[in-house]
DNA sequence: CTTGCCCCTGACGCACGCGTCAGGGGTTAC
DNA sequence: GTAACCCCTGACGCGTGCGTCAGGGGCAAG
């Protein structure tokens, strides 16, 4: 399987496989003798399982800073990797983190929200916020 | 007062005043003879209304969209720039624009919450999401 | 052999509001 | 006069997940 056929099966695009190995998300892939890259499925179930991850809000970097225990995503859903087992070793810590970070930022973005509100309707802000 | 000292009267840096000029958010100010930018307390009324504006939300094209009202500002408290006098020529419209994205962005990140926050328990997505 | 599609690497683009550095000149106080 | 500080313009940096272009080569079919 080529790269733009495992992208395919993989709901993504080649520049994107290019991507993850770069930033070392993916292992180098077998290559042809002329160098072209060689998936097999389970190189496109682990991407998928990549895919699931960063949509569900999780960075490149979060990945990548528990790339060591990546093999934990092997199967196609990512059951194993960041439920309960909560050891150092699983994707826990960085889902918690990333869980926090996206607290703090609807948070801000409520109270944004609500300062627009309030300018829209009596034209003034209440907290002067000194800048 | 040169630049420095208008910044600081606004609670932000010369960079940021020069790049509103850039932008078109500020008129290009007199000079001294030997080219420094001179400011008065009206032109550091209008940072500070442009920056409330920022603050609650809008973007800097959003101001520029309506820069060609943007007198509405120059007075301190920026009342009647997005109050309830909903005309064209206000900023009522933009306004109501990035209320309508802030909340679309509200959305989308609760439900990535919602989604990573499934992920921790279960170790599943429900919706597949084709993508 | 040639056509046409896919692959390769390397590098820039994007959105946003400035921060920051580089290189050169003005302004003020001693 | 000169040190110290401020100002000028122009241009790159940042963070994120790739898209997209450039220039060159592989692979299968006619």
């Amino acid at each position: 399987m080529r790269i733009g056929d495992a992208a395919a099966a993989a709901g993504t695009t080649p520049r994107a496989l290019r991507f993850y190995e770069q930033r070392g998300l993916l292992p180098p892939p077998t290559r042809t003798p002329s160098g072209q890259r060689e998936y097999g499925p389970g190189e496109v179930a682990r991407v998928r399982a990549i895919r699931q991850l960063l949509a569900a809000g999780l960075t490149v970097d979060d990945l990548v800073s528990r790339a060591h225990r990546f093999d934990l995503l092997d199967e196609d859903p990512p059951r194993r990797c960041c439920a309960a087992d909560s050891g150092p070793e699983t994707f826990a810590p960085v889902v918690s983190a990333r869980l926090a970070a996206l607290d703090a930022e609807i948070t801000r973005l409520t109270s944004l929200r609500n300062k627009l509100a309030r300018l829209a309707a009596t034209g003034d802000t209440d907290e002067p916020d000194e800048d």
